[in-house]
DNA sequence: TGTCCGATATCCT
DNA sequence: GGATATCGGACAT
């Protein structure tokens, strides 16, 4: 088992955004675990990215954590339904973090219903709220990532637009989001 | 493929 | 107090 540190998170966000790709997402609710492939992944690259929640270095109640050290999670309620499972990048002080959009995950069953093919479907899937805002993912029982050796290559890496955030004017164009080719489990293509 | 809209915490004026 | 938001399911077209 082989749990990402610290280290792999506080560095640059673009480069964590796409090396998450192919890691699994691992949460353990009582003495069940659910697994799942991270296959689309957005960066968000604040101060100066207006999509960000940090966008002009704003500091609010709900977005100070973007501005820890990385390895934690950043999760918020959208449309006020949703929740959005983001994991914190970059030194301490740098609002920097990855949105996690889709998961491929295990099993026929979730498979069938592609459970976690998007960020709010994975959130629900997973049972994730607002109790993991802050939640250190070097450290936490309760959830952390795995690199279980699965390799993707940088040819099957494909670079996008991001997606929701057309109020974000030239940003939104940015290629910021990233998912693996041909995946069946990618929200959209 | 497109349009509609839920349901609410948080941010801003 | 008012507007808005990193979506997703439903139903029409």
């Amino acid at each position: 088992m082989k749990r990402l540190k610290r280290s792999f998170f506080v560095r640059p966000t673009l480069k964590v955004a796409r090396e998450l790709l192919g890691k699994f997402l691992v949460r353990k609710i009582k003495k069940e675990k659910l697994l799942g492939k991270i296959v689309e992944t957005e960066a968000y690259i604040g101060p100066e990215d207006k999509a960000s929640h940090a966008s002009g270095g704003r500091i609010t109640k709900r977005c100070q954590i973007v501005y820890s050290n990385g390895g934690r999670v950043y999760i918020y309620l959208c449309y006020g339904i949703h929740w959005m499972l983001n994991i914190v990048t970059a030194p301490k002080d740098k609002p920097e973090c990855v949105l996690i959009r889709a998961l491929e995950s295990l099993g026929k069953e979730e498979k069938l219903k592609k459970i976690a093919s998007g960020p709010g479907k994975l959130c629900n899937w997973l049972n994730l709220d607002k109790s993991f805002y802050g939640e250190d993912l070097a450290k936490s029982k309760r959830i952390w990532l795995e690199d279980k050796g699965v390799k993707i290559k940088k040819s099957q890496i494909i670079s996008a637009e991001r997606i929701g955030i057309d109020y974000a004017g030239a940003w939104a164009n940015r290629l910021w989001r990233f998912y693996i080719k041909d995946n069946n489990f990618v929200s959209r293509k």
